[in-house]
DNA sequence: GTCTATAAACAGATAGAC
DNA sequence: GTCTATCTGTTTATAGAC
């Protein structure tokens, strides 16, 4: 039954549905959690980007730190829609040849470059993450694994194939570690990277040539490594 | 003139001068700004953890954003005094060859990897500047004049003597950026790599498999891209 | 479910005694 | 230079009308 069967006048714009006010609270928190800090946000301030009251906070999410949980969640859910496709494949890694395995690394690492460096939406992700590993929090969980575990795992099975190292040995995590550096640092360290090179944004060229350089990084190292095939 | 010449019993503890306060100041702001955040940071807590009064913190910097400032400072001459001495070295990289020129690259890295990886100082640091990333002030430009720029130079052109290519390429500047972000995640992303590693911190010999994975893969990138030396 | 009003705690800055 | 007390503004959370 709704409230107001019959006001002409008095709901000049259409009450937001439940769903909405939730989504909307959600996105304003990603947006100035990462900005600004989870405690350098008021919740009058993530109400009112959400159009909603501050009271709603406490009712849909128990709290301002319900809020950073539900954005974090929020988060793993737009990297499984959008890089996901790469990695969830049913694709078994253990199957392919090693110059198969080594192209389909250097392909993953070329999706995370331009979603990460081209995609508007990750810029409020960057941030958010950012801070949580600046001091983690449940958050971190939910990010890490919804997304950070799964990726790395999917890289160490494909550098396994492309190189005959074991796929979970320390000198294999380690490696995937500085290889995904590689291509974080340009987000985090935005600020310092910008500077340093004289730029003014990273836009398409620029992404352009970080990935090309990271692929070719990424080639050399597996190059390096490669172990000669068993000729048994 | 001292204050309280014959004080018998009402000085226990030797006040502190002006400069020990400021000091003080300085090190326990640089330590909560980093593990909580500025805005998370009161400055209370801070002239608590200084053994001072918060009306010490206006005296000395006039203010929390001076004290922010500060550390920043204290920051850049803590890196100058470990790190500088195989930057500010005053060897030409111009007259070395390229083998040369590339065990120095190595050792810069090196060098970086133990600094920040196995120094107990460059705890506080490191989370300072990735707050300062996360959200850049007058700090960070501070600590990018005073480190990141000099260091980052530096490091192009020992590039430059070991591969033939220019040191003020923006193909130079690239590939230097994601050789320090394959070092710097591991600080910066320490939460996530810690989990992922089942480590429950990064000692002695967790640094030397990561500098030596590092070490490796700069050999290898370095190799990929050495141009033929002119026989002319 | 939404909203206004308010409670209770805490922030940074400062005045003035010492 | 240090310290206590206080001013002014802001914080999250909540009670209760609608």
């Amino acid at each position: 039954m709704a409230r107001n069967p019959i006001s002409p006048s008095k709901a000049r714009r259409p009450l937001a549905s439940a769903d909405e006010t939730r989504l909307a609270l959600i996105r304003a928190a990603l947006k100035l959690f990462g900005a600004q800090g989870f405690d350098a946000t008021s919740t009058r301030e993530i109400a009112a980007r959400a159009n909603a009251n501050v009271a709603s906070i406490t009712y849909h999410f128990g709290g301002k730190e319900g809020l950073r949980a539900a954005a974090a969640e929020q988060i793993v859910l737009t990297l499984r829609t959008n890089e996901g496709a790469l990695l969830a494949e049913s694709l078994d890694p253990r199957t392919l040849s090693a110059d198969e395995a080594e192209g389909h690394l250097v392909s993953v690492f070329d999706a995370m470059a331009s979603f990460l460096l081209a995609t508007p939406e990750a810029e409020d992700i960057a941030l958010f993450i950012l801070r949580e590993l600046a001091q983690p929090t449940a958050a971190l969980d939910i990010i890490y694994e919804g997304m950070f575990r799964p990726t790395h795992e999917r890289m160490c099975q494909l550098w396994a194939a492309a190189t005959g190292e074991g796929p979970d040995s320390e000198a294999t995590k380690v490696t995937l570690l500085t290889l995904i550096g590689q291509v974080v640092y340009f987000k985090f360290g935005r600020a310092a990277v910008l500077r340093r090179m004289g730029w003014s944004s990273i836009d398409e060229d620029k992404a352009g040539l970080i990935s090309g350089t990271v692929r070719a990084n990424v080639r050399a190292i597996v190059a390096s490594r490669r172990k000669p095939v068993p000729t048994a």
